[in-house]
DNA sequence: ATGGGCCCCGGACTATGGTACGGAGTCAAG
DNA sequence: CTTGACTCCGTACCATAGTCCGGGGCCCAT
């Protein structure tokens, strides 16, 4: 059983068979072989990349983002440079996301030990738990902006 | 200045006018007081509100799933019990993300110095970082499915 | 008292990421 | 060689999360 069909590959990544053909439209699955009848017979690894997309769509990843992160693997020498900045800024983005997390993690244990006692824990502060984040984007988008005189 | 209109806290917030105003019949974000004119008067705090939401969002938590983990800080006292099982499952869906960006982070890690050396890598495992994920929701999506006789 | 800039609202529109549909071809067990 | 499950394809549809529009009302500096 060297190859997989649809159905199969779908279902060991828990996805719909939709779904993957929808990534091939978009690119994020190179298009499989075929056999003579058009069947697409995908590589068993294939799996594996379609479980990394779901699960980096979970972190937050979009799918544009998804495919860039796998193009890293996959471009290397050549454009070496251009993919060393891209995975940096990659690398630097999933550490913001650990402490943002970590932060999260954090605000949650307090709220459930606190909530424990049955005390009055108004301020349980899961909102201060991002606010590390503060001036990462705050008052800025980039969109302009007029200004107005007050 | 002790209250915020709209176009403040939309600026602080980073986000457009019309996400408030989303926010706000999603019931993500509850009614301002107004005044007589109509206008909304924010306490200054939404905007940290606001910031927290669009921060937990790139962390891959849906709208949905950001309000419950706000609600967790409003509703306790009264079923405290529900809550405590809400939270203890966000604690562990953090701590999976968590260990996958690290993961994620590790492989990216490896590519970068690997890829200095300009040498072949061309088994740099981007995707198995997320395999430890393997059988976390793999093969089964709850769908029914029929079998087939191969 | 007036005008530029904000604010109100309902409703239409957009982008992303799929999902579903339906008609036709393929595969293999009976 | 039929039949039921699977596959193909294009196209249409869906949910989520906004974003824009346009007609009308406020606010206040000049």
């Amino acid at each position: 059983m060297a190859t997989l069909r649809t159905a199969q590959v779908a279902e060991l990544a828990g996805v719909n068979v939709e779904t993957l053909r929808f990534y091939e439209r978009r690119g994020i699955l190179q298009e499989p072989p075929r056999r003579a009848s058009g069947y697409r017979e995908y590589p068993p690894d294939t799996v594996e990349r379609v479980r990394f997309i779901k699960r980096a769509q979970e972190l937050g990843f979009t799918l544009k983002e998804v495919q860039d992160l796998l193009e890293l693997r996959e471009t290397t020498r050549a454009k070496a440079g251009r993919v060393r900045k891209v995975a940096e800024a990659k690398l630097e983005e999933i550490e913001h996301k650990i402490r943002d997390l970590e932060a999260m993690k954090k605000s949650l244990t307090e709220l459930l030990s606190t909530c424990d006692g049955q005390k009055t824990i108004a301020s349980c502060p899961i909102i201060e738990s991002l606010s590390g984040c503060e001036r990462c984007r705050g008052g800025d988008t980039g969109r302009p902006k007029k200004e107005h005189s007050r």
